[in-house]
DNA sequence: TATTATGTATAAGAAACTTATGTATATTTG
DNA sequence: CAAATATACATAAGTTTCTTATACATAATA
């Protein structure tokens, strides 16, 4: 699928929501995990998702800690005590987002 | 307010579904619509949103009509028929995207 | 043996925005 | 009455976030 320009700014959300919520993850980890739950509709490619990984490491939202796995390298990411914080403002804000979007398209349920 | 991320990207689709719902509209009463709507939350730029009513009436999406008012001017855009069909497809995509993200960030309902 | 899956990374370019600035008229407030 | 605010449009420079392409490497499957 090509995912809808919908998507544009959502990606840090998702990313430390699915930390919050798995403890730790490895980069590919959570685009099989978006893809599974969004059921294959939402596919994050690499060129989005390392260099958000990178920044939200940078910025002081996560901790990374390598492990080899099968002769193969894996960068678990989990969120640091701030970055825990940070995440609960995140969430907060995407269901205003949410809540905005549907006031928006569906004005029929403004008085409900 | 400051907008959030999480807006990028559903401009174009929050304009092309006012105009669906109120015929037609200028720009500025986009913005005073957005902003009551969202009860302050999302206030649109000029800046963002003239080069998108721009980008619409260039791709089709949308006619002008320059109106005097007051000895000022509006300019009316109203959806084509094309755009009027391509408004379905955008709110479709909208509540994808939507039930996406509920998904990801609310997975206790999955089962709901 | 070749392709697919697993795993990470970056660089170039596109798209959508923010911020700042500009122009102009009408209305309200001190 | 002067100043500030509201109404109305526009663009240009810069930022952020993404897409697309490429790169490297190992494991599993066809």
């Amino acid at each position: 699928m090509k995912n809808s320009q919908l998507y544009k700014g959502s990606l840090n959300t998702i990313i430390m929501k699915l930390l919050e919520e798995n403890g730790k993850m490895y980069g590919y980890e959570i685009t099989q995990k978006v893809k599974a739950i969004t059921l294959g509709e939402l596919q994050i490619t690499e060129g989005a998702l390392y260099p958000a990984l990178h920044k939200l490491e940078a910025e002081g939202w996560l901790d990374v800690e390598v492990e080899k796995v099968d002769n193969r390298l894996r960068k678990y990411y989990k969120l640091t005590e701030t970055g825990t914080k940070e995440t609960v403002n995140r969430l907060a804000e995407l269901e205003d987002f949410i809540r905005n979007m549907q006031s928006l398209v569906n004005p029929k349920f403004d008085t409900i």
